[in-house]
DNA sequence: GTCTATAATCAGATAGAC
DNA sequence: GTCTATCTGATTATAGAC
């Protein structure tokens, strides 16, 4: 193994800490406070660089903002990755509106203004988060389907309708009303908001 | 009838149709952009005023935004007001619900960020936004109440996470998304909702 | 109350030394 | 690549004439 190999690795695993240190910061702060309140200078001061060394790494902050979307698009994916193919599918899908809500009620999933223009144009022409977006696409709209023949999800609505219903539940409202109420824990909400969810409001 | 009083009655008529254009367009802009994005020198410039003269009217942009949203609770309360006291409270509320999702798809459902301090300070000082916020939930709770014990309502799911649910509605991105895949109209798009909302994603 | 013109501030981005 | 210092533009808000 040569020196200047290992050297060149050494570095590369410091920048790719760094870089990972400072997504994690975009996305806490994009959960706290969204894409418009987050300010640079606030993402530079609690990584502990300079702003224009952030610029170094990330190139405007819509870059920034990516970057966190396709860290937690990935971790999705990894989490998809784990669910068995042969199961029942809708318990795969349960099992994924509940890993996402329960990322939001840690104060890791962030939230973009779906308005933003300029946002969503760095976002569409990024390759990884699109590519990711697909293939969680793709996945849950087969569970959808199948899930859908084996009469256990409604055939009536959907299956467009339905995923986006899903994917809503990431940033569903209603988890931080709850939460702020005071009047019951995480695992709670989360049971509450999956029964609003698969069983409906009326009565069964 | 003294020449005055008819005098001043009729400037401030003008007044609140001046007002009232106003906050005709703010509630656009803001349905449209979202708090953050919508800058007060675009209010200005769409109602044809200058920026110093919206400045006299309301005093801050916070302001300008509680006005928006007192007005679209003030006719949430006028339609929560035409339906029948007596009659099944489920129907109220499925009736409420699709109310504001028509209102959003409109281009009228003012959307604020849940998280920006400054404006939830206004907003929880304004006296008028909070009555007409706590009528109408109170009015909603009643109905949800009632829809419970008459076994039309899932028990189960407390009172107030039901209310947190349809209010969600008014914010709905699924509403959004459906909307701009072109597939559904307006009206298919609102029954899609409904459904996945009080039927519920299983199959029944 | 409406206007033009301007203040005051803040935030995204960059220059240039090291 | 990191830093300090700065630029640039946008945005909220106001001064002062009419």
């Amino acid at each position: 193994m040569k020196p200047t190999a290992v050297k060149i690795s050494f570095k590369e695993q410091m920048h790719r800490a760094r870089e990972d240190a400072i997504i994690r910061t975009v996305n806490v702060l994009l959960a706290q406070k969204g894409f418009e309140a987050m300010t640079v200078d606030e993402v530079a001061a609690t990584v502990g660089i300079a702003k224009a060394s952030l610029y170094k790494h990330f190139p405007s902050k819509e870059d920034l903002a990516a970057a966190a979307m396709v860290q937690v698009m990935h971790r999705a994916q990894d989490y998809i990755a784990t669910l068995s193919t042969t199961d029942a599918p809708l318990d795969n899908l349960r099992s994924v509106v509940r890993w996402t809500m329960e990322l939001k009620l840690a104060g890791q999933m962030p939230s973009l203004p779906s308005q933003n223009s300029t946002l969503r144009a760095v976002l569409m022409a990024n390759k990884d988060y699109m590519d990711g977006l697909m293939e969680v696409s793709d996945v849950l709209g087969g569970w959808i389907e199948a899930a859908q023949s084996q009469g256990k999800v409604n055939k009536q609505v959907p299956a467009i309708a339905i995923l986006y219903t899903l994917f809503a539940r990431a940033c569903d409202p209603v988890l931080e009303f709850l939460k702020m109420g005071g009047m019951y824990d995480d695992a709670q909400i989360i049971n509450l908001v999956m029964a609003t969810c698969f069983d409906g409001l009326n009565a069964r």
